[in-house]
DNA sequence: ACCATCTGTTC
DNA sequence: GAACAGATGGT
């Protein structure tokens, strides 16, 4: 008997079938990581809109969610300078009415 | 006088293959359309990152300790910003800056810079 | 027009 | 592995 010939076969069979799937499963993996990924992106934004003056019924997108924000940090930024020059009172409840 | 130029092989689809030259170009428009519009959110997400980092070095200037929140607790705060972190630096410096303004304007007559010496709380 | 996913690339 | 950008298909 010589069961070297077949282990072979089957060792190089299997090897060839391990690469192949191997990489299949590395990149199901990788996708896995990477949709996990723009999950958390996804609810860092929509934490972001929250805190940020819109309607209710906007549904922002990501780019506008984006340029509202930084909008809002400029005007937040403008005013407390403004304040700091102006000790009266300026009485202003409502800080994201006075952005809109 | 406008007949079509020879166009033989151009316009029905000589290849075997699914891509049939209408669909080709279809796609390579959508591409095109799709790469702009990452460039501009990739435009607004650095100008966003601008902002977070400005406003944030003025608040630990004006707190006078380089804390940094929780975000970074790095001195030399000087690395790429990625999305993620942008997104939460930007909401954490929006919050922090709201409740500022409001405690400023709360007091009739408090200073920016003025720290509790006595108590009348 | 906006988005999610798969994928290769870079660090 | 995380962050990113390109291609692509789906509303």
């Amino acid at each position: 008997m010589a069961p070297s010939a077949e282990k072979k076969a089957r060792k190089n069979a299997r090897r060839t079938n391990r690469s192949e799937e191997d990489t299949l499963v590395q990149r199901h993996c990788a996708n896995k990581r990477e949709r996990q990924r723009t999950k958390e992106l996804n609810e860092a934004f929509t934490a972001l809109r929250r805190i940020i003056p819109s309607l209710p019924s906007d549904k922002l997108s990501k780019i506008h969610t984006l340029r509202i924000a930084t909008d809002y940090l400029r005007f937040l930024d403008q005013v407390k300078r403004d304040e700091c020059k102006f000790p009266s009172e300026m009485v202003d409840g409502g800080l994201q009415a006075t952005f809109n | 006088a406008s007949g079509s130029i020879a166009s033989g092989s151009i316009n029905g689809d000589s290849d075997g293959e699914g891509g049939s030259d209408k669909e080709v170009v279809r796609r390579d428009q959508n591409n095109a359309r799709e790469r702009i519009r990452v460039r501009d959110i990739n435009q607004a997400f650095k100008e966003l990152g601008k902002m977070c980092y400005q406003v944030n070095g003025k608040m630990i200037y004006e707190l006078q300790h380089s804390s940094m929140g929780g975000a970074n607790g790095g001195a030399g705060g000087d690395k790429a910003q990625t999305k993620l972190g942008i997104l939460h630096q930007a909401v954490e410096v929006i919050q922090k800056l709201e409740e500022q303004v409001r405690q400023r304007n709360l007091n009739p007559k408090s200073a920016a810079h003025l720290r509790r010496t006595h108590g009348d709380d």
